[in-house]
RNA sequence: GCGGGCAUGGCGGAAUCGGUAGACGCAAGGGACUUAAAAUCCCUCGGCUCGCAAGAGCCGUGCCGGUUCGAGUCCGGCUGCCCGCACCA
């Protein structure tokens, strides 16, 4: 027979599906909807192993809700703003349109040969005219709701490129692409009002069920909620208009602790200080020039400067602590303002050891009484302390009880109040960039911001544009930016920032239900019924920001009337990475698999380059990446064995949540079980040639026993993609495949007079086999299903019903243990009682000798499992 | 520093509820077919001990302890690795 052939199958069948538009989904269905999205790809020109792995595994799972009945909406798209098309554009002088549609044709067909049940019909990218121009609606609706507004920001600038750079983008204090030492500057910036939805973020979380407990868990931490105590210091010896300085702290029980009070160099009183102290304003200057980067702030030693101000304590006039400016202390948290109490602080005592402050014991262990000396006491909240300065008075309780109850004392004494704070900002969304979204409004000197009227939406992007000079390209362009105002048709100038890219990631989803509608974001009756999301799945790196941003602006739709719920994505996974062996070459460079060959001899393998033969050193397993050369191209490998190939090994051997690790070992073998299935068909289906076309009344041992191989694997399979553990549903398939290929093999010399009911078994388990690879293996599937002579397409085939009644065993072989050793097994009618069952284990012979002549103390029987007999 | 996860053969991993640890695959070794190779098929494959053999026994899921008739799984304490956040008051 001849083998099977991917490459031929794979155009063929990718063919057929598009003429038939099998993948497309009906807005108007009686089905059950089901929505299966995986993160859509930035177009940088070619797809990768892990968009490979990403879009196998979105593709089962939307093939298994197919066949299950579902109306499937299965869509694909580009995020196709950001920074990558302008480089490019400086580089090699291309317009970034052009470059990103250019990558956006390579990629489509790129990924139309890896066989996805994708509808394309409803493909856009999000630099598409038609998709900005519903997000500048979505803008200016949610700038009437006071969602989105200005204000003064403090910015990373780049002052040779003129353009404000990410935190990301900002290494070792330097930009960079331009290697200049970034400014902090002052701008007015666009945000959105993400804090108005702080609680309600955190709090829906819970409902979350089908989320990886992982991410619900960086989300939540992400928003930061803490409680704590707000008061006012009473400041004597303040500038004007600084007589009262507001603080927040979580502990409220050490109040009576502190031994000085600081404030950050970005606060207004630092500022104003600065003006009329030059050592004041020299210290802000220094704390500015220490950098921002994790290396920086670990081994930043605590600095402050005495202001010579003392802060008043609200509960007890008598104490006034000094007030510092202090390095450590962060002007965008809280109140920007601190009470420092060394004993229950490390860096608080840190600081204090440095500039001689006193230390006062607030609370003690309560075994051992030991004071601070230079390690801060900071045991868990829950812990029981004895408090020596408790609120001045001692007592022993929780840290817990002493937090609540001073709380409320200061609360009754009527100087302080309960606050809740979070640590999420609002959402800075201007860039200084050419390839975004523009913000559609219009800047008048007389009538200030000025919405963007409807009619005169979108606000287009220039193609016209130079990158000649640094900065914003929009910003340069010689008419773009000048216009009349809409309101007093005064000379005007358009807003030149345009939207962060996370922007266009946070409602995409909520598009592809109707990308067609070309007079708003969404069509409530058809978004409404196609939402949420049921099965979400991309990698953990946008586990935070894209994930918090869309059910922000969820949220943020639903205020301005464009859908009717709160949570984008009902189910999410996060897919693990595709990872590589390294290859290093004597010169310290690395070597790309592609170009090196691999001697095994017994256990131990050596690697030469294939040009020259030097010796390569087989290095550490990492992420596939350009810089350490380890990537294989999809291209290569499903020109080489076919997208089934591909697909399956993807999906088995490593949990999807997992990293997995790509072998050329392990590409083989997955092409060799395709052929192998490929031949257990053909083989079953000429077997099957003679098999009754109606189904026999009864079966014969043989074929009752394939048979419930059959619906075991079935049940086995559909609730493994069910749960996504692809791997464990794969190795099933395995099992059942050998399962079969042992009847075909004991069998098949018989073929001509083969028992019609094993017969019709074996065509039975064949189609079942094939239907449960092809939303895996989807061209072979469909190649198998046609050799086996099934009607129409398995991609449009539904499950065929388990028959549970196979499932249920007649009799049980239980494993038999003495005093939880096993000694042996007996073989029980399913429906057995315990009397007969345990009169059968005693019988043994292994357990007479277990137990030594003496009676059995206990006997546990624990039904279709295992019996322990207890000596 | 804070938060979270993981640890099972040579390797990736499997084991709904606590119930025969090692499914399935990769690699390796042996054999069959073949002039040969490729392809395919069969056998072995955690360790130790005993046995000519069929087989039998013991040990074994990072380490120490606990709960239980029974622990990879539950509890307490360690060790190592990985991830996220981080001067968050």
């Amino acid at each position: 027979m001849a083998r099977y052939n991917a490459k031929e199958s794979e155009q063929h069948w990718q063919r057929e599906w598009e003429t038939r538009q099998s993948f497309a989904a009906a807005n108007d269905s009686t089905k059950p909807k089901a929505y299966v999205l995986e993160m859509f790809p930035y177009p940088s020109g070619r797809i990768h192993m892990g968009h490979v792995r990403n879009y196998t595994m979105g593709d089962v799972v939307a093939r298994y809700m197919r066949a299950r009945g579902n109306n499937v909406l299965h869509p694909m798209g580009w995020d196709a703003f950001g920074l990558p098309a302008e480089n490019a554009a400086m580089q090699n002088r291309i317009n970034p349109k052009e470059w990103t549609y250019a990558n956006i044709a390579a990629m489509r067909a790129q990924l139309k040969t890896m066989g996805l049940s994708l509808d394309w019909s409803r493909e856009f990218a999000t630099c598409d005219e038609d998709y900005y121009a519903q997000q500048q609606k979505l803008f200016l609706d949610m700038l009437a709701k006071d969602l989105a507004f200005r204000r003064k920001s403090k910015v990373n600038w780049d002052p040779v490129d003129h353009t404000v750079l990410a935190n990301e983008q900002v290494i070792d204090g330097r930009g960079w692409r331009s290697g200049a030492i970034v400014e902090q500057r002052e701008l007015t910036q666009w945000f959105f009002r993400i804090s108005a939805y702080a609680d309600e973020l955190l709090t829906a979380l819970d409902g979350l069920d089908r989320w990886p407990d992982k991410v619900r868990i960086m989300q939540r931490n992400w928003i930061g909620k803490s409680e704590g105590l707000h008061f006012e210091f009473s400041l004597i010896g303040a500038p004007g208009g600084f007589e009262k300085l507001p603080v927040f702290t979580t502990r409220p029980d050490t109040m009576y602790g502190p031994t000085f009070a600081a404030v950050s160099p970005d606060h207004p009183l630092a500022k104003a200080l600065a003006e009329k102290d030059p050592k004041a304003a020299a210290f802000i200057e220094e704390c500015h020039r220490i950098g921002t980067s994790q290396a920086d702030i670990d081994t930043a030693e605590k600095l402050g400067y005495d202001t010579g101000i003392k802060a008043q304590h609200p509960g007890d006039a008598s104490i006034r602590l000094p007030l510092y400016i202090a390095n450590f202390v962060l002007m965008d948290y809280g109140t920007g303002a601190i009470i420092g109490c060394p004993a229950h602080d490390q860096r608080d005592l840190d600081f204090a050891r440095k500039y001689g402050l006193p230390v006062i014991d607030v609370f003690v262990p309560l075994a051992t009484g030991e004071r601070v000396t230079d390690v801060a006491f900071v045991p868990p909240k829950t812990d029981t302390v004895r408090y020596v300065q408790w609120a001045g008075k001692p007592g022993v309780m929780t840290c817990e009880e002493a937090m609540k109850r001073s709380l409320a004392m200061f609360e009754r004494e009527g100087w302080g109040r309960r606050e809740v704070n979070f640590r999420l900002r609002d959402w800075g969304i201007s860039r200084q960039r050419y390839w975004g979204c523009p913000i559609p409004v219009i800047h008048c000197a007389r009538c200030d911001v000025v919405p963007v009227p409807d009619q005169d939406l979108p606000v287009a992007l220039p193609d016209d544009v130079t990158f000649d000079k640094p900065g914003n390209a929009l910003d340069h362009h010689p008419t773009w930016k000048y216009v009349k105002c809409p309101q007093c048709g005064g000379d005007a100038r358009r807003e030149t920032d345009t939207m962060d890219t996370f922007v266009d990631s946070s409602w995409y989803f909520a598009r592809f239900t109707d990308p067609w509608n070309d007079t708003a974001p969404t069509t409530p009756a058809v978004v409404n019924r196609m939402m949420p999301v049921d099965q979400y799945i991309g990698g953990v790196e946008h586990a935070i920001l894209h994930l918090l941003y869309s059910r922000f602006f969820t949220r943020a739709m639903k205020a301005t009337g464009h859908i009717a719920m709160d949570e984008p994505f009902k189910g999410m996974f996060t897919q693990g990475m595709v990872v590589h062996e390294t290859y290093r070459k004597a010169d310290g460079g690395y070597a790309s698999p592609a170009e090196i060959n691999i001697a095994v001899d017994g256990s131990s393998r050596r690697a030469t380059l294939i040009d020259g033969g030097a010796e390569v050193t087989i290095g550490s397993i990492e992420k596939m990446s350009k810089s350490k050369r380890n990537t294989v191209d999809p291209d290569d490998i499903i020109g080489t064995y076919g997208a089934d190939t591909a697909r399956w090994f993807m999906l088995s051997d490593s949990p999807p949540d997992r990293d997995v690790i790509w072998s050329e070992e392990g590409v083989k073998g997955a092409s060799r079980f395709m052929q192998r299935l490929w031949r257990l068909v053909n083989d079953s289906a000429a077997v099957a040639k003679s098999a009754p076309a109606a189904r026999p009344a009864t079966f014969g041992a043989d074929a009752l026993k394939l048979r419930k191989a059959t619906h075991g694997a079935l049940d086995k399979v559909l609730s493994g993609i069910e749960r996504l553990h692809f791997n464990v549903c794969l190795a099933h398939i395995r099992e059942f495949a050998n399962a079969l290929g042992d009847v075909l093999t004991r069998h098949a010399t018989a073929a001509p007079d083969l028992a019609p009911d094993l017969a019709w078994a074996i065509g039975e388990a064949a189609a079942v086999l094939v239907q449960l690879v092809s939303p895996m293996m989807p061209h072979l599937a469909e190649e198998c299903w046609q050799a086996l002579g099934q009607k129409g397409l398995v991609s449009e085939a539904h499950w065929p019903q388990i028959e549970r009644d196979l499932l249920v065993e007649e009799t049980h072989t239980l494993p038999v243990q003495v005093n939880g050793r096993k000694r042996g097994e007996v073989t029980v009618a399913a429906g057995a009682q315990n009397p007969e069952i345990e009169a059968a284990v005693l019988a043994l012979d292994a357990v007479k000798q277990a137990l030594g002549g003496k009676p059995a103390r206990k006997i546990i029987v624990v039904p279709q499992r295992i019996v322990n007999v207890v000596g």
